[in-house]
DNA sequence: CAGCTGCTCAAGTGACTGCTTGACAAGGTA
DNA sequence: TACCTTGTCAAGCAGTCACTTGAGCAGCTG
């Protein structure tokens, strides 16, 4: 007890857990989990991966306990292990944040420049929901809407968004306004779809961040029931 | 915007701070910057490596952003980059607690059996310091405990534990217990002093984390003033 | 049963990591 | 000035990782 190679086990396993999270494909798998469970050719496209590989990273995850699996049958689906992933997941988007040298420039190489979309807090968008000055609406993939999602929201996956955007914009009050949201702050899908809705002329604006987010805020949400 | 390449970048972003404590060795240097700033052959020391080696992985925690360097005269101090380094520590380990399915056994092999040494609160010593009936023991090494400590207790190094012991033991009232603590939850001296203490017929518990964490919840401590 | 879908496994390649040794640079001291 | 201390860098080796291709296996469906 108390000796080298043993503190050297112990801090090699804390290592491991984080070694799962060292890939930035692994670290977009955790990002997609956290929104709720899929199965693997759909991660494989949300990462644009082969099957093989995405399956691979997948049992790297396993095996380091920060997903597990269900079969459901030909298909596995996989999800976190718990809400403590999901928390490491924010610790490091957030460590990288503040201190990581070119995350800025990376960021806005991605989602483009944040300042000109004015962003929505979780407590002004939790307000004006209950005051009905707003539509809001989830952009993410359809799958990750039937998961979980804000209560209110109404699913518009932004690949189907120019499709629906008329349809949308007669469902929306004068006077309201649309708040997208997606994944995350750093999830495109939410700036995309507001930037398409202000080019047809009415105010929209963005969640900072995203639902896994909310959910963990305690915010009201709908969820599947299985799921 | 919103490209494959972009994304990926930028979530190779979010993997480079992950990668940083994908190592056994610089998660032992992270938890012992945890407890305030170092320089380098104290951190070797404290890892059992070359300070080649020490120094290399310093510079690849400076590289991820999560340490910070300062120079004194010929020595150099490294420091966490900002608490928010530590909450990232603290969910690693949580994630491992949690997920790593070998994790109890490697800390068994290091502390020891944990059942036998019943642990104290926070919450349970703050009281106890307020009524006195305690006397808490920071068995750290000199240069942590002068970087800041628990504000009520005195520095006994784990090393020069038992040729203070019979001093120690004099100063505790009757009635009152010893509480020693170290670095955290994983720290191997607060399980050592209490059994060296115990060995001599006197009540003793370790603190169920570290400083870092009591810090952290805002419990009072006492700071040198140029760290 | 055969054939299909969904996923995993194995082999192979190029790139990276962790550690060692030994040389070197920056700053302080005599 | 020369010399010491402290820390970094470079080369080199063994081991590991990410991704590809192609084979294989489990569980449905006709």
């Amino acid at each position: 007890m108390g000796d080298r190679d043993a503190k050297d086990a112990l801090f090699d396993g804390f290592a491991e857990v984080a070694k799962a999270l060292a890939s930035g494909r692994r670290a977009e798998l955790i990002d997609v989990l956290a929104q709720g469970e899929r199965h693997v050719d759909e991660l494989a496209d949300e990462i644009d991966q082969s099957v093989a590989n995405t399956s691979f990273h997948l049992r790297t995850l396993a095996g380091a306990g920060l997903v597990t699996t269900r079969r459901d049958g030909t298909r596995i689906h996989y999800r976190l292990a718990s809400d403590r992933v999901a928390d490491l997941w924010t610790a490091t988007r957030d460590v990288a944040a503040a201190h990581h040298e070119r995350l800025d420039e990376l960021a806005t190489a991605y989602l483009g420049e944040l300042d000109e979309l004015e962003q929505v807090t979780r407590d002004e968008l939790m307000r004006r929901i209950d005051t009905g000055e707003v539509v809001v609406v989830d952009v993410r993939p359809a799958p990750e809407y039937r998961s979980g999602h804000i209560a209110v929201a109404r699913s518009v996956p932004v690949d189907d968004l120019t499709a629906h955007l008329a349809d949308l914009l007669t469902d929306v009050p004068d006077g309201a306004e649309i708040v997208a949201y997606c994944r995350g702050p750093y999830c495109a899908f939410a700036d995309e779809a507001v930037r398409a809705v202000r080019a047809s002329g009415r105010a929209a604006r963005r969640l900072e961040d995203g639902f896994p987010e909310w959910h963990r805020a305690g915010l009201p949400v709908e969820r599947a029931h299985s799921a």
